[in-house]
DNA sequence: TCCATATTTCGACGATACAAGAAACCACCG
DNA sequence: CGGTGGTTTCTTGTATCGTCGAAATATGGA
């Protein structure tokens, strides 16, 4: 990755609302929450989320499909691998045991199988 | 993590010189690097440096200690591990074949020695 | 076609962030 | 004690961002 889009990235993840909506989809899974559902659970207004998420879909963090009248709203899971990857690049001047607990938190994020937080 | 510092911490980022210089601090390893050095190899004027540096160090990314007339930067990696951990929490809706790649990406980064690039 | 639901776009205001010059500050050395 | 290299603080002009109300667009059903 890039230093231009990983800033956008960056700069789409900094902001409170933002944030909440990318981890929220991150949590949801593959299948994707629709934009009034977040929406719902973020308790914020329908037009503030929508430009949220079209900060987050430019930059390539989420993207979005059509199911009738909702529009659902997934993770890119690979954009996020990407932008991790390329905060770590290259780290500790090759010093494996400082980095080794980055690997570790990373692998137990998602291993473990916690519970789903349905009302965030 | 909480969101607040989350968020502190992605702003700190956001921003194409300070990302540039976390990133130079992370590849640098524990050993860290004057605030001089930063400047020259990223060719930025020291104020503006230092106004980046310092925007990253409130937000807990890098630490500093003096060494004569140098101020030494280092990275923390603990807060890097922590932000980079609450981006994935509970992430995929308990399904570790999708943030298995996650994973993967962190422990690829530091683990494979690459060599460090003094130019970048 | 007409209506209700779901989401996005538009317009405008207030707030915040950025870069750079100038000056101040700190630590070593003669 | 004065000078020099290294770093930070101050100030200012400019630009960008975020939020919300109101209106527009898209979809499905009666």
């Amino acid at each position: 990755m890039e230093m231009k889009p990983a800033v956008a990235s960056l700069a789409a993840l900094a902001h409170e609302g933002r944030l909440a909506a990318f981890r929220l989809l991150v949590q949801a899974g593959p299948m994707g929450l629709a934009a009034g559902e977040v929406a719902r659970r973020l308790d914020v207004l329908p037009n503030t989320l929508s430009a949220s998420l079209s900060v987050l879909s430019h930059a390539g963090l989420i993207a979005s499909r059509r199911a009738g009248r909702s529009v659902i709203y997934t993770a890119d899971y690979d954009a996020m691998r990407e932008l991790l990857a390329f905060l770590m690049e290259d780290c500790c001047a090759g010093k494996p045991e400082i980095c080794a607990p980055l690997a570790a938190a990373a692998s137990g994020a998602c291993s473990t199988g916690r519970e789903m937080n349905p009302a965030q």
